[in-house]
DNA sequence: GTCTTCCGATACACCGCCGTATCGGATACG
DNA sequence: CGTATCCGATACGGCGGTGTATCGGAAGAC
């Protein structure tokens, strides 16, 4: 993202040293929010970690959760990237197109958002972290919910912009109730993720619940 | 389970205001925590509203994640029992027998799990927190997972037992494989719930994604 | 190179909470 | 009803973290 550059420049004074800083502080804080969890962590703690004092930190944030805000908005808009990338990045590619039976080049595209959300599990933990902290702070909440909805209509769109998407379940009303249905999938993988720490078995299994889900049952990939 | 009974008698002496204490220590944790979150949770909080001293506290517990654990135990053990319940509660009852056509009777043993899991929030709350302090206690996380894995043997002997299984979608390989998506859609509807707060349509939503999942997608309940 | 501006390190006062030790009163037992 | 036992309230010392105010030094402007 070239966000915080164009940022430097555009506001008039301040940088370098002070940017440099912050990006210290959000990613030490990254990286002890996860080992350690939100509320188990301490402004001195994220300061150690990233070698600064306490007096840095106050000149840069004014709170531990304005923190971690600042470091799941950023973390997330990226995942958020990646994973649109993942799905606009498609269509008969090099690698020969949709050779599978199980729906139509839609299981390529699971396989790579599934590649890119189950990835790293640090972030899942803290995305855990602060849906923990969104369930019990409305205005927060609301943030996060539009941040899936906006995941949810990407979904939405490359579902609908699929060749054989009449192939989808009737249960799932439309495009969106499928996408409702990914999110939803992932999310319960996720938590199996996050307890048993098997990456493969995860990914997997969360490729078999999509294929489930969004291709008629009465098919068999095999 | 009578655990915490028997304990009382067979354990010599002690009782009575004892147990009375130690109940209003848990009750109120579980208040506290559902409010504020483990992690964001002092003992003297949970003393004061039990309206005790810390010394009582430091009498029947040694440390915030021992209560915590007793009480996620206690509380864990109460669902499991009022699941499996209303797993087992069924067949052609009074009430009709299967008059829907989204599969066997399992739709309305469907319906009565979703009541029962998804109808205390604070419950969710608390379920959540200590999902996320599971996730970073291997420990503790083997606890959470035999106590899945105890409640998708329940679902898998119940979806086994039902009269048109066969209509089970071949990804899903076993009951087992069932049980596993079962579990999984529940937890992704619970995330959901946790943020927009909307129980009728969390339960709703879990229905139709049970159904999506479990019966054949060809199936059009219409 | 100087000068101004800003940033972050240090020092300070403070508070909340912890864990322990002690003690008075409640509780069960004979 | 007396007594031994147990339980929980109170008191104490201490630690860790917070937030602020001050100051020295780096970074950019000219």
């Amino acid at each position: 993202m070239g966000v915080e550059a164009t940022a430097a420049v555009t506001e008039g004074r301040v940088t370098r040293r002070r940017a440099r800083t912050r990006a210290d502080l959000l990613d030490a804080a990254f990286a002890v929010f996860a080992a350690k969890g939100f509320g188990r962590v301490s402004i001195e703690e994220v300061c150690a970690a990233a070698g600064y004092s306490r007096g840095a930190f106050y000149s840069n944030f004014a709170s531990l959760e304005e923190l971690f805000f600042a470091l799941y908005r950023r973390r997330a808009d990226l995942i958020a990237e990646q994973v649109t990338a993942a799905l606009a990045r498609d269509g008969p590619g090099p690698g020969g197109p949709t050779p599978d039976g199980a729906g139509p080049d839609v299981s390529a595209a699971v396989d790579r958002v599934a590649a890119v959300l189950l990835l790293d599990r640090d972030w899942l933990l803290v995305k855990t972290d602060f849906l923990v902290y969104a369930a019990r702070a409305p205005e927060v909440a609301r943030t996060l919910l539009e941040h899936r909805a906006r995941l949810r209509r990407a979904i939405a769109d490359r579902l609908s912009r699929a060749p054989g998407h009449p192939a989808l379940p009737a249960v799932l009303r439309d495009a969106d109730g499928a996408a409702h249905a990914v999110v939803a999938a992932y999310d319960g993988v996720t938590v199996q993720l996050l307890l048993d720490r098997d990456v493969e078995h995860a990914r997997a299994w969360l490729g078999q619940l999509l294929t489930a889900l969004l291709t008629d049952g009465s098919r068999t990939p095999e």
